[in-house]
DNA sequence: GGATACTTTGCAATCGATTGCGCGATTTCC
DNA sequence: GGAAATCGCGCAATCGATTGCAAAGTATCC
């Protein structure tokens, strides 16, 4: 009897039944259209709300054709294998699932290996989603620009390229790679290596970041230097040791990722290198883990949540049919190791 | 004229013209509904494929009340805070997506701190998927018995509770504390503490495992040395360097997750602590990050992938209508510090 | 050949919400 | 007091696909 919730209303008709007014007028009192009288509008929002009645959201997305659903689609490259253990993904996740959820609309999450991302054309991010969001470019720059030719807008978080026909989100990749590399050199490191894959846009940004602070002091950048290093541990750890052994002149380097920065480091540690004595790290992204390794890490860190909040702001703009353009977001060296300057050769402890 | 893709169909109506069937056969024939006959069937898809149509899922949807969607909802502690940037989460996520994609269907994701998890009734979530899976029980375990009234199925990671009305599927979380404890116990270590919050069920059969483990080797656990520490990184960090101060008698601990593992080695290290000379530590859920922590960090794997699979078969068994039980997968011991084995007091190096 | 059975296809209702248009009632204005 | 403007609401079409049922066409059997 004192049951909180009534018999559930389930459909619109009913509930205009029930305040004795057309299912126009119930569907219109429920969108708070001023067409209804505020007397009319409250009844039935309060008879809504008190047989916790909500619309049908598959009718509602059938006859509006529009879902409140965004996409979210991982480019991941197969070849360099950058796949979702980087937390990074998760980070950027959770910024744009709150987002969305601040302005109604669910994340609709799509997550394939995507070597042909023209296919995704057929599939269901375009047909159900109002928007997309592409979490990085990987190699598939032409793709995306093809893409465009859909009429689901879409944005991407990535780096600059050349000609690009997208909305494009991402941090200051050249400023973070050149703080990286600018902090190594004024620990007085001389020989800086580059890991990353350079085929991807953000990573070619802060590589050119890298060589402008190498070129700054009158440095030229090594070839040898800028290795491929893919994004996942176990092949990191394959590379490093590689070059470890072929080319074991240098006391510096810049990684691409965070992830590839700790493998780099573990690598070092597995073959009796220590960091930061003989070779100094510099991290990207920042993530929550990066901070614990010992010695913690120095990083550059780019504001992720809120690259999340951007990007939707982003898609929901070019959904309504805004003016949306490009956005480039601050990006921070975080430093972490206070100890790494080089002193002469003597190690500390 | 050699453009591959011909204008494109919108709608099933206009197949059906240019096929020169009605709307119902050529639905029927898409569907390969045995009604229709081969010839007829054939010829349709073949126009479908040539002109690149697609049924619209929107009115599919409506029509049959079954969106193809599964979603995901994280049960995020807000007082224990275990946030998204686990990367536990995102490995989990990455399987569920692929074992979804596998089945045609889509993932929605529901990324909410739930403090009101019955506020989900009326959310997107009941609303729009055919089905749900919970990730984790957080304490919200009552609530969750409570959602089985409602009819969307669900099923829920998690650890083993009481009174249980929902479909489970879960590590062997007992077994795993059990093994961890076991192993430091091997190492030598008598002195063992408990780090998680054992008010999640997951984590509480982890230290039952524990207590077990130190049971069996006639050691009472001592419940100064079970501790309650937050999920996330800095919070852990506090706890641990309050604890050293005030009771620093504990040579051994098992950590309810990896990153809670990386945070007091790092808090260790910072006080001057040695590890694993000093205190031994075990992770849990072999994170991909926790190999390259140094020293190497030896966990509890969880298939997490696998679960990811099961998770999703479980949930679509429901949907389906079938009989679904609870599942409880493998846990599996990593060790990756062969040094740990106390010698009698001796540091290397 | 005619009746029966089976196969193949089409008709039309249906799912639930939104919205252009029109109609009656009320107010406003002179 | 009457015409005009305004307000509040309902009628009915509509979105696109699915499906029960009936009808038309074809094969089978005696």
């Amino acid at each position: 009897m004192a049951k909180e919730r009534k018999k559930t209303v389930a459909s619109l008709q009913e509930l205009a039944d029930l305040a004795g007014v057309s299912r126009a007028t119930a569907s219109r009192a429920l969108n708070d259209n001023p067409m209804i009288s505020e007397k009319t509008r409250a009844r039935v929002q309060a008879l809504a709300a008190e047989h916790s009645f909500s619309i049908n959201r598959q009718a509602r997305a059938f006859r509006l054709r529009r879902s409140n659903l965004i996409a979210v689609v991982f480019m991941l490259d197969v070849k360099s294998d950058q796949h979702m253990s980087d937390p990074f993904f998760l980070e950027m996740l959770g910024g744009i699932a709150d987002a969305l959820a601040e302005r109604d609309y669910d994340l609709l999450l799509t997550h394939a290996p995507v070597t042909d991302v023209l296919g995704l054309r057929n599939g269901r991010a375009f047909q159900q989603a109002d928007g997309i969001i592409f979490i990085g470019q990987g190699e598939q720059h032409d793709a995306l620009n093809e893409l465009t030719e859909e009429d689901t807008p879409f944005v991407v978080w990535g780096g600059p390229v050349g000609e690009k026909r997208y909305i494009l989100v991402g941090g200051d990749n050249h400023g973070g790679g050149h703080a990286a590399t600018r902090h190594l050199l004024d620990a007085g490191r001389r020989r800086i290596a580059f890991f990353g894959n350079t085929r991807n846009p953000e990573i070619a940004a802060r590589h050119a970041g890298y060589a402008a602070a190498l070129a700054e002091r009158g440095l030229e950048p090594d070839p040898e230097l800028t290795v491929d290093v893919p994004f996942d541990m176990p092949h990191a750890r394959d590379v490093t040791s590689r070059l470890l052994e072929t080319a074991r002149q240098f006391d510096g380097v810049v990684c691409a990722s965070d992830v590839i920065a700790l493998a780099a480091i573990s690598t070092f540690a597995a073959l009796g290198v220590r960091v930061p004595d003989d070779i100094a790290v510099v991290g990207y992204d920042d993530v929550a883990l990066a901070s614990y390794s010992s010695p913690a890490l120095t990083t550059v860190r780019q504001n992720i949540r809120w690259a999340g909040r951007v990007l939707v702001e982003s898609v929901l703009g070019l959904v309504n049919g805004d003016d949306v353009t490009d956005t480039q977001l601050q990006s921070e060296l975080v430093v972490r190791d206070s100890s790494m300057r080089r002193t002469g050769g003597s190690a500390p402890e």
